[in-house]
DNA sequence: CTCTAATCGAGACGGTACGTCTAGTCTTGTG
DNA sequence: CACAAGACTAGACGTACCGTCTCGATTAGAG
């Protein structure tokens, strides 16, 4: 069978599955959508449903895309600590302001048996939310601001991984006073000024 | 109804149930781990699996602990970098050495949904692997072997974060110069001697 | 899969299956039937049908049989004649004033495609009666009231065919004066009077 | 909506329409047609399927005789006992001999509950065979070669139900001998010598 | 020789039923 | 009373067809 068009695709029932989808996620969590639900509330055949999600997931996921995905924020002008902190805090708000932060980790759970999710999370939400950062650690790399010897993403990751980890698995708590901690420790880390620990262990 | 009685459990029953959901698991993935196999395979009747056992998740995580703990490394003797490095290059042997990282991912998914079975994979599962490096961070402050004035979780979240975030949910490379990097980045971080950056943003 | 232990059948189940599917048939007809109405009307878990009808063919003849089968009629007593007639009344009242001969055209048509239902109305409607009548056919061939040179079966379908051929397959018309008609011509034939029509054709 | 112009239809499309039909007939039988499948295999548009035939059953219908009537056969020649014999074994030969007696099964079979497939089995297909049978048994009336007290439909019953019965209904065994035997009884019962079992019970 | 209208292949659509699977509860009989 | 066994209600799963509904492309008279 080949596969379906997308130009003959109803935008009617596009439309009205990912609003169901979204509606059942937001009322009653990610584990009340069901195909049958999602069919049964948007009014819509079965097999349209399963002829453009493959799975579950992937649905969800496209919901969650459509009503959450404002573009990944611009880096803001100004220094580099400065713009790595804004870009810290601009989680903090997208993740525990809004209901983004719930949507995404059942998400992430979902992706962890899943690994098409687990490339589209990639690949469509995070992705695009390091590159902005990324880039601004290689510009402040070439101006001197910090350390050039330090892989743009592992540096990255200073600031990215905690925040995310204690998000969005821990579930530990996160709050300004922590996001500044650990902006300021990747900061000290990554100042051109220290006394790079190289290699092997017993060096410090 | 009662609570059953656990002095009453039939010992056998127990281990069949434990080990049913663990060959499957190893066999067929965290999905293919129903009540109905695991009933099938131990032997056992299906009440005597829900009596003691309130989901699918609690019981694909006892039967994980009680194959895979062998209880948290004990942090290695030496200088405060050693034993951080040390550390860190554990996890990296369990998780990618073993399967424990794919069957922890997978527990980590359904915990996603399922916060008794978050509460105890942080209970039994992290905090007893973060004990002992918070503990040495304790020890290192008191050294004066790096800086005092940062939270030792905090702190160690800098090594803890970036292994388990791309270890565990982005599934982005993890190799020794990557663990490497990451630890000499934190004791950088860390080191006494480093010019704090402070407070509030444009103190760079 | 071993077979399901129809010693722990639940009764009522059993009974709320065959009533909800006798209800449908009556109120709606043979192809308002489906599995799914009848788990709704009988307030029935889905599995629990197929656990015990292997098809909608199955589940109806059972209901039918249940409902309708009053058990065949003895044969009258008297003349052969007299009994012979009788019986084929007997058809007339049971499929024409009753419902019986509209579910069973239906049943009769699902059985062109389901051998075994075939099978279970040969066995279970319509040899037992026939039975009646071919063993007042053989009697009344010992006591020399009619032809001893003609098989029982081909005796009774003189009288069996043409009301069951009308009646249930063509729709041709049946009212008393058509049975009379068939019963006299079947008696005018096993008349142990009549010259037979021995053998190969042109001897009439 | 104006009906269909028949003068504007494809023929192409009628006749890979039929072939496919008959095709999935023959070789999955009667439940494999459906109309998907058979626009698939005709590689029509679905609307033009649903145009000209307005079910299932008359689709398979109409492809049934497409293929299978070579119009009724003439009565031969002969004496009357000859005539219903040699009529009586054409039956034999159209329907155990080729596939015809599987096809007409199921097509009865579908005919308990459409009735207009009833209608058209009984105007395109049986009272074309009947018809000669009628008319030789109104020439032998007339010739006086059998009863003229009979009516010639409830006469040709005599035949043509109990072989029609058997080879479609009850799938009984039907063989040369079983043939003559029931023409033989035809035959006797209709013999113009005959003492005819008039009227009421008890006369005999 | 266009215009108009119906037919055509193609296939998406809203529905409905299918038969399977799993969850979690309940029942029965044994030790 | 825990246990093995397994029937039970409930309901989601993904598939198969149904009959209707656009789409353009083609074709055939009618103007």
């Amino acid at each position: 069978m080949p596969a379906a068009d997308p130009a003959r695709r109803n935008p009617d029932s596009w439309r009205a599955i990912l609003d169901a989808t979204y509606a059942i996620l937001e009322e009653d969590g990610y584990q009340a959508v069901t195909m049958s639900a999602v069919v049964a509330r948007a009014g819509v055949g079965r097999q349209t449903l399963y002829r453009w999600w493959t799975s579950k997931a992937a649905l969800v996921f496209e919901a969650f895309l459509h009503k959450v995905n404002t573009g990944p924020p611009p880096m803001s002008d100004g220094t580099f600590p400065d713009r790595l902190r804004t870009y810290a805090h601009g989680f903090l708000a997208l993740y525990v302001e809004g209901t983004a932060g719930r949507r995404l980790r059942e998400l992430i759970g979902a992706a962890q048996s899943d690994p098409d999710l687990a490339r589209a999370l990639e690949e469509k939400w995070f992705e695009p939310r390091r590159a902005p950062a990324r880039e601004a650690m290689r510009e402040a790399q070439a101006a001197g601001e910090i350390r050039a010897d330090v892989d743009p993403d592992t540096a990255l990751d200073l600031v990215f991984a905690p925040l995310h980890y204690r998000l969005l698995v821990s579930g530990g708590p996160v709050d300004g006073a922590y996001v500044d901690s650990v902006v300021d420790l990747a900061l000290t880390a990554l100042d051109p000024r220290a006394h790079p620990t190289t290699g092997r262990p017993g060096t410090g």
